[in-house]
RNA sequence: CGGGAAGUAGCUCAGCUUGGUAGAGCGUCCGUUUCGGGUGCGGAAGGCCGCAGGUUCAAAUCCUGUCUUCCCGACCA
C-alpha cells in the first residue's frame, strides 16, 4: 500500500464508479487476480472477512437443525442431465474434464456448478423410509460456473459458497424450510453485514433452474444496482423424480421426497464492499471486521517510544478478549500513513495513543463509519465504552444503508417515468402483469428487470390495484425493478 | 462469445507514429531527519517491455497469433 496508489484511488473515485469494487478489494488487499480469466486469489484479509461470515452463519446453520457435509468436486455428465431444466439452465457454463490419468475418459466429468444432482443420487441410497427424514444438510464448497463476463467478488468463475440441501416428507414441510433459511439469510445480511435486503419471490424469468419457487434477498448498492445476495428454492420433487428418490410413508406407499437447497457465497463479500465505503476506503462492519480495532502508538525518541509501547500492550491486552485487535507498532510507517492505511482496510474502531494520552491516562478514538475523534477517552472502563461504541457503529452503518435504500426507492405508476427514473439507480415499485413479455420489454428499454415480488414492500403503496408497468393491464401484483449485477 | 481500449520497475505511467544501449514520479533499500493526518534531505538497488512466433544486420517499437484486465453488448444467477 503506497500513498501513490491511495491518492489514485481518491481521484478516480469520484468519476468511476463503476470500477470501484475492484480498486477498493485490489487496494485493501481483499483479492487479487489470477492467471486464469474471471479467477480470483482471496487474500488473507478478504479470506478473513469471510471466515467471519462463515463463522456466524454456520452457527445459524447448526442452529437450525443442519448438519456439515461433503460432496465430490465431479460430478457425472449424465447426472446434470437428469433434471431437464436444470441441464439446459447450466449447461453452458459448465466446466467438463474430458481427459485424465493420460487418456479420454469414459464418462467425462463435471465440475459442479452447484451440487443438486451429486447430493440427489447420494439421498436416494440413504432415505428409505418416513422415518430418515427430513434430511437436513450443508455444505461448504467452491464451485464453478464458465460465466461470459466475469467481476470480482460479485461473478467469478470459481467461488466460495455453501449450499444447503434438504429433503422432506410434505410439501408443507419443504416451503416452511424454504422461507426458513431465507430468514436466516436477511438476519446474516442484516445483523451482520449490516445491509438492509428486500426479501420476496424471484419471477419465472429469473428463477433457478430445475427450482419451483425460488426465494431471495436482494440489497441495494451504493451505486444504484441490485445484488442477489441469496437465494433459497423450492424444489418441489423435480429431481426426486428425476432421481427416483423415493421414501415409504406411514400408509407404506412410495412416495418422492419434497427438496429444498439454498446458498450464500463469497459474493456477500463484494456486497459488504459496495455498500460500505467511502472516499477513504472500506468501512467493515464490526461483526465481521477481521481487525476491530488497531492501535497507532504515537512517539517521538525512543524513551517515548518505550512507554508508549508498554502502554499500547496493556491496552490490548485488556480488549483482546472482546475485540479482534492489533497493534501497528511498525517502525517504517509514520502514524499519518497508518491512519490512511487502516481506514482504507474498513476497520472500524482505531485508537490514536501517544505520550499525551499516556501522561493523562486517556486514549483518542477514531470511528471509521462517521471520521469522528473522540478526544480523551478514560482508559478506565475503555472496555465497555469500546463495546458499546462497537455496537453504535453496527447499527449506524445499517442506519445509513436502510436509509439510502429508502431514499432510493421510488413508486412508479408509468412507463415514461420509469424510464426516465431508473437512469439513476434504486429500486422502482411497481404495478405488473406477471407476463414475462412485458417483463423483458422493460429490460430492452431499460436494462431494469424484476429482482422480487416482495413478501412485504419496504415503501408504502396502499394502491390495492394498478396498471401493469408496461401493457397497462390491470392488475394487483406489486414487484420491485431495479438494475442488477 | 461479438465490438472497443489496455498490458513497459512493487504502483501510476512516458517511450512505439519515424526500429538503433530501458525512462520518470511514487514506493523499496541504506544513511540522516521526522513521527498527534500519507515528513524533509542525500545515496542505491530494481525491468525475459504479458507470452509465443515472424520480418529485420537490429524489435518495447512493425506483422501474426495467444493470454489477462477494463468498458459496451449478448449470455447467465
Amino acid at each position: 500500500m503506497s500513498s501513490a496508489e491511495n491518492i489514485e484511488l481518491q481521484e478516480k473515485d469520484t468519476d468511476q464508479g463503476e470500477n470501484l469494487l475492484a480498486k477498493l478489494a485490489l487496494e485493501a488487499e481483499l483479492a487479487d487476480y489470477s492467471p486464469v480469466k474471471g479467477c480470483m486469489v482471496i487474500r488473507p484479509y478478504g479470506y478473513s472477512i469471510w471466515e467471519q461470515i462463515q463463522s456466524a452463519l454456520d452457527k445459524m446453520i447448526k442452529e437450525t437443525g443442519h448438519q456439515n457435509a461433503y460432496f465430490p468436486l465431479f460430478i457425472p455428465e449424465s447426472f446434470l442431465q437428469k433434471e431437464a431444466e436444470h441441464v439446459e439452465g447450466f449447461a453452458p457454463e459448465c466446466a467438463v474434464v474430458t481427459y485424465a490419468g493420460g487418456k479420454e475418459l469414459e464418462e467425462r466429468l463435471v465440475i459442479r456448478p452447484t451440487s443438486e444432482t451429486i447430493i440427489n443420487h447420494m439421498f436416494s441410497k440413504w432415505i428409505k423410509s418416513y422415518r430418515d427424514l427430513p434430511v437436513l444438510i450443508n455444505q461448504w464448497a467452491n464451485i464453478v460456473r464458465w460465466e461470459m463476463r466475469t467481476r470480482l467478488f460479485l461473478r467469478t468463475t470459481e467461488f466460495l459458497w455453501q449450499e444447503g440441501h434438504t429433503a422432506h416428507a410434505t410439501y408443507e414441510e419443504a416451503i416452511e424450510e424454504t422461507k426458513k433459511m431465507l430468514q436466516v439469510y436477511k438476519t446474516l445480511s442484516e445483523e451482520y453485514l449490516a445491509i438492509p435486503v428486500i426479501d420476496g419471490e424471484k419471477t419465472e424469468r429469473e428463477r433457478f433452474a430445475g427450482a419451483v419457487k425460488t426465494y431471495c434477498i436482494e440489497g441495494l448498492m451504493k451505486d444504484g444496482k441490485s445484488l442477489q445476495m441469496g437465494t433459497s428454492h423450492y424444489l418441489g420433487q423435480n429431481f426426486s423424480k428425476a432421481f427416483d428418490t423415493k421414501f415409504q410413508d406411514q400408509n407404506g406407499q412410495l412416495q418422492f421426497v419434497y427438496q429444498t437447497s439454498w446458498g450464500v457465497s463469497t459474493r456477500l463479500i463484494g456486497s459488504v464492499v459496495m455498500t460500505h465505503h467511502d472516499e477513504k476506503g472500506l468501512k467493515l462492519p464490526p461483526k465481521i471486521a477481521p481487525v476491530q480495532i488497531v492501535i497507532v502508538p504515537i512517539y517521538k525518541e525512543s524513551t517515548e517510544k518505550d512507554i508508549v509501547l508498554k502502554k499500547c500492550k496493556e491496552v490490548e491486552d485488556i480488549l483482546s478478549s472482546d475485540f479482534r485487535i492489533k497493534t501497528d507498532s511498525r517502525d517504517q510507517y509514520s502514524p499519518g500513513w497508518k491512519f490512511n492505511h487502516w481506514e482504507l482496510k474498513g476497520v472500524p474502531i482505531r485508537i490514536n495513543l501517544g505520550p499525551k494520552d499516556v501522561s493523562s491516562n486517556v486514549v483518542e478514538i477514531v470511528r471509521r463509519d462517521t471520521g469522528e475523534k473522540l478526544r480523551n477517552i478514560p482508559q478506565e472502563g475503555l472496555r465497555q465504552y469500546l463495546l458499546k461504541l462497537s455496537n453504535e457503529i453496527q447499527e449506524n452503518l445499517f442506519r445509513q444503508a436502510k436509509e439510502f435504500l429508502l431514499k432510493n426507492t421510488f413508486v412508479i405508476n408509468n412507463e415514461k417515468e420509469f424510464v426516465k427514473k431508473i437512469e439513476s439507480g434504486g429500486y422502482l415499485v411497481c404495478f405488473w402483469c406477471e407476463s414475462s413479455t412485458c417483463e423483458e420489454n422493460i429490460k430492452l428499454k431499460t436494462k431494469a428487470t424484476v429482482r422480487c415480488i416482495p413478501f412485504k414492500l419496504p415503501v408504502d403503496q396502499n394502491q390495492e390495484e394498478g396498471y401493469c408497468i408496461s401493457c397497462n393491464k390491470k392488475t394487483n401484483l406489486k414487484v420491485l425493478f431495479a438494475k442488477a449485477y
